[in-house]
DNA sequence: GAGTTCACG
DNA sequence: GACGTACGTGAACTCA
């Protein structure tokens, strides 16, 4: 029954991207049974498909295909490089079920088409162009307003959501102009969806009248100056070259070249075969049976395999006393898993190397699971001689894989954005690959799911994760090394052993995967780990690979000059005491103050040892002056172990550089930890320790730009709190501490002593800490009851902060957590409990949201940082929770500063529309001492 | 390995 | 009325 389309036919084109987004986010994050593979929104494309089927059946549709968007990048990125720009990356569930809806759109036989390099929209627009001329009608079925340019005669749209049509009317009632005069208002309008810019201040209604009054955008833009409204007017005459560039990117393409005819689209009833089959393949229960109804053949067979994932406690299909882990030792097995990896869209991938310090430890073997209970190592440098042999050759251990012709089998596999690597704090595994020239991406982190997940209840580690969410206990990494100074390397573990550690590994993270995904979804944390956890990976990893440069000179000579410092301190301290004694030891000094010399106010801590921390030796220097000497001892001692001598040890040979390592799931809150070294409490306070930094320099030929949130926290609880007054002092951009203290004591601003401002300061910080009379009492050295006459003026001015405190409480109380203005959840567990401890967890969970909400805002900047800084000439290197540190070449210091100020202020937009603004404050020099 | 102290935000 | 007390970290050191 070929016929040629013409007269009488009828073309329906269905908006494939527009299906599968609807069906992504309506519908909870479905895997299939047998393997976890993300099966949702295909799942939702296939009922979505079914029912405009359904809907069609005897209808007068005579051709019909499902059009797909192709490739991020389209002419009209060539044309304006932030179209679309503003986008999110697609979420990484979704991104192997794209093949998938396109599999599924031939299973049921329509046509399905996509071009390179042009949007679905364009293709849609030519075929609904040829329809038309070849007289023949058209139906679009799509709600998207970007395709209303193509109503018209022979051509009208669907809303198959809404069950709607629309034509020339509807496209009238929504743009207030007939479909041929859509894109000059939406060249004026602009969208903010796909970042087209238009005009500023005019919307589409504004739009439309400008357009009916002077019939199209080209006459409006030559006779602009007739308008009579300034703003318009101004508006339109400065941006003219703006909107005839949005009237570019919203005009369809109606000649998109194509590879098929009209002709080859015509209707085709569904082969049951095939349809049965893939339905089948895709495990899709209900749906099978009900189209195999519809067309009057036999549901095949589903086999009902145990659900891993469903139930969060028992997820395993094979127990792990039965799993099976394979030994790859060529490149025919490699291939073949590099095969089972692509059947499934994921894999989960662990390394072994030869040390924790991921900038030095060499690979030794790669382990790989896509199945929980299956997996396999792949030993690649395991070398022959025992841990105690000190003859221990470097000999290669016989029997296993070239390293790199397994790297070359690998790489494009995990290059390929289709697969996700999934991963137990992957951002190790990433920087070891990225040694190897081998880039791993898209990535997913058991680590930091369950960090989203469980923040405040327990560490991340793989060994307790595996224990409490799967049961099992994993072999123990020390049974394979040993401890101490007998303790080997991974390349020195013989092989077998290793399949069994290193497979194991993968197989748990695997399962871990399975169990936490799900979890995502149902406690609401998908977005903080989709937008704040996943994809910092590559930016840590990226600014850790870079390190920052430090001279080991500044660091050496400073060392010097403490010890001889602290040698002569040490004798004065023997000869006050009377006797020579560990200046060092806590326990000594004890005995010395307050047995030997009788001092007063000793109190003895619950070891029974008396306390003799700084606040306690501060009393006593009034008394006696041994105190004070060993307050100088101890600050230059932590200077000179903790900084000048320990940093010059983490100056990488390779590099020259420290490389610090964050610990992205470090703290509760959502800030990070620095380790290994901890570059996140690098001296500054003291006039002294600051000159350590001046050992952090710009490489030769740049310079270091640091760019700090000023009183981040505050502000957040500004906004957060609802404090009318703290809100408009940060808009009139006043002196925070200055103006609480003027408010609580009243004392005009003018007449502002330093005194009752750093009073008021401390109140300020305790309200973000939880504030106690017994606490501030201590940090301020005033009588308790003083203390508390503070807070209860301050609560009395501010009532809203009392009020933000009491129900961020209750809440704490009723959930067991707080969250962060950007979702992110900290478990409280302890707020219930009796004691003490619930003092403890009351503060952290007032403290909490601020400091969390800051630690997000951060986060986001820092996401985006890469792209905003790509075309210029400098580094991010450093975080420091409201800080970060960039390398610059010299001279693009100011380009730099306002690229990443603007993304810095503007971290909270658009999820979080924060009533302060954020304000960054930003300084430069040689090295950072300077740079601060 | 726990406890103490102190560096940072 | 008595508990105890500012929030969040990492590292070095002593001492059992």
């Amino acid at each position: 029954m070929s016929e040629t389309f013409g007269k009488g036919c009828h073309l329906h084109l269905i908006d494939g991207s527009a299906f599968i987004f609807r069906a992504y986010h309506a519908l909870p994050p479905l895997t299939r049974k047998s393997d976890g593979l993300p099966i949702g929104a295909v799942s939702g494309f296939c009922n979505m498909l079914q029912r405009y089927v359904e809907g069609n059946a005897g209808g007068d549709v005579t051709h019909v295909a499902v059009i797909f968007d192709k490739g991020s990048h389209t002419f009209r990125n060539d044309l304006y490089d932030q179209y679309k720009a503003n986008r999110d990356a697609m979420p990484e569930d979704l991104r192997p079920q794209i093949p998938l809806t396109r599999d599924a759109t031939r299973a049921f036989n329509i046509a399905c088409h996509e071009i390179e390099g042009y949007e679905a929209d364009d293709i849609i627009a030519t075929l609904a162009v040829q329809a038309r001329a070849l007289g023949g009608n058209c139906t679009i079925i799509s709600s998207d307003k970007d395709l209303m340019q193509l109503v018209g005669e022979g051509v009208e749209m669907f809303d198959a959501m809404k069950n709607n049509r629309i034509g020339v009317a509807g496209v009238e009632e929504k743009f207030g102009v007939g479909p041929n005069r859509v894109v000059d208002v939406q060249a004026l309008a602009g969208d903010s969806v796909d970042n087209v810019p238009g005009a500023p201040g005019i919307g589409i209604k504004t739009a439309a009248l400008l357009i009916n009054e002077y019939g199209d955008l080209e006459t409006l833009l030559e006779r602009a100056e007739e308008i009579k409204q300034p703003k318009r007017r101004q508006s339109l005459i400065e941006n003219k070259e703006q909107i005839l560039l949005s009237k570019k990117l919203v005009q369809l393409d109606e000649n998109t070249p194509l590879d098929f005819t009209i002709d080859d689209l015509e209707v085709r009833d569904p082969e049951p075969d095939v349809l049965m089959g893939f339905l089948a393949e895709m495990e899709f229960r209900t749906l099978t049976k009900r189209i195999a109804e519809a067309l009057k053949v036999e549901a095949p067979v589903i086999a009902d395999a145990p659900a891993p994932g469903s139930d969060v406690d028992a997820p395993d299909q094979v127990a792990f006393a039965d799993a099976k882990y394979d030994c790859v030792t060529n490149a025919e097995a490699l291939k073949t898993w590099i095969g089972r990896i692509y059947q499934r869209g994921f894999v989960a991938i662990d390394t072994e190397t030869t040390g924790l310090d991921d900038m030095r430890a060499d690979l030794v073997g790669i382990s790989l699971c896509v199945d929980a209970g299956h997996a396999c190592y792949i030993p690649l440098t395991h070398k022959e001689g025992e841990a105690s042999d000190l003859f221990g050759s470097d000999k290669l251990v016989d029997g296993q894989m070239d390293l790199e012709e397994a790297l070359t089998l690998l790489r494009p596999m995990m290059a390929d954005p289709s697969i996700v690597k999934i991963g137990q704090n992957m951002k190790y595994d990433a920087k070891i690959f990225a040694r190897y020239d081998a880039p791993i991406h898209p990535i997913d982190d058991t680590m930091l799911m369950s960090y989203a997940l469980h923040a405040g209840l327990h560490n991340h580690g793989m060994d307790g994760l595996s224990e409490r969410y799967l049961g099992h206990t994993p072999i123990s990494i020390k049974t394979l090394l040993g401890t101490g100074k007998s303790a080997i390397t991974f390349d020195r573990v013989p092989v077998d052993d290793a399949v069994r550690y290193a497979a194991e590994d993968a197989d748990i993270t695997l399962r871990l995967w399975h169990a936490f995904k799900p979890k995502l979804h149902v406690n609401k944390v998908t977005r903080v780990y989709e937008t704040l956890e996943r994809p910092l990976v590559p930016v840590l990893a990226q600014m850790e690979r870079h390190g920052i440069k430090v001279d080991r000179d500044v660091l050496s000579r400073m060392s010097n000059a403490f010890a001889q410092k602290m040698a002569g301190l040490e004798a004065e301290i023997q000869e006050l005491a009377g006797q020579s004694f560990n200046v060092g030891s806590p326990k000594q000094l004890g005995e010395i103050l307050f047995d030997k010399l009788e001092l007063p106010g000793g109190k003895k801590g619950k070891t029974g040892a008396y306390a003799t921390g700084a606040d306690v030796l501060e009393d006593l220097a009034t008394e006696h002056e041994l105190p004070g000497r060993v307050l100088d001892w101890r600050q230059l001692s932590k200077l000179k172990s903790t900084y000048t001598d320990a940093l010059q040890d983490h100056i990488n040979p390779d590099t020259g550089r420290v490389h610090t390592s964050y610990v992205q799931s470090g703290a509760s809150t959502g800030r990070m930890a620095s380790s290994d070294p901890n570059l996140q409490n690098i001296p500054i306070r003291s006039e002294e320790g600051r000159r350590i930094r001046e050992a952090f320099v710009a490489e030769e030929g740049k310079t270091l730009i640091a760019l700090d949130y000023s009183q981040i926290e505050l502000r957040i609880l500004a906004h957060m709190a609802d404090i009318p007054a703290l809100k408009q002092a940060f808009h009139d951009g006043l002196d925070i501490h200055a103006m609480t203290a003027s408010e609580m004591f009243n004392v005009p601003l003018e007449e502002m002593t330093p005194d009752v401002r750093r009073q008021a300061k401390a109140i300020n910080f305790g309200v973000i800490y939880g504030i106690s009379g017994f606490g501030l009492a201590r940090n301020l050295r005033i009588p308790r009851a003083e203390a508390q006459g503070f807070i209860d003026r301050y609560f009395e001015r501010f009532p809203g902060i009392k009020t933000y405190m009491d129900d961020t409480i209750a809440f704490a109380k009723e959930h067991e957590f707080v969250q962060t203005l950007f979702g992110r959840k900290i478990h409280t567990p302890e707020m219930n409990a009796k004691g003490p401890r619930a003092g403890f967890a009351k503060r952290a969970a007032i403290n909490a949201p601020i400091q969390g909400t800051a630690a997000d805002v951060i986060r986001r900047a820092m996401i985006r940082m890469p792209d905003a800084i790509a075309d210029l000439p400098c580094k991010m290197l450093l975080q420091v929770h409201d800080e970060l540190l960039f390398e610059v070449e010299e001279g693009a210091q100011e380009q730099v500063i306002s690229a990443v100020r603007n993304i810095m202020e503007n971290a909270a937009d658009p999820v979080v529309k924060l009533d302060v603004p954020l304000i960054v404050d930003a300084g430069e020099g040689p090295n950072w001492a300077q740079a601060h």
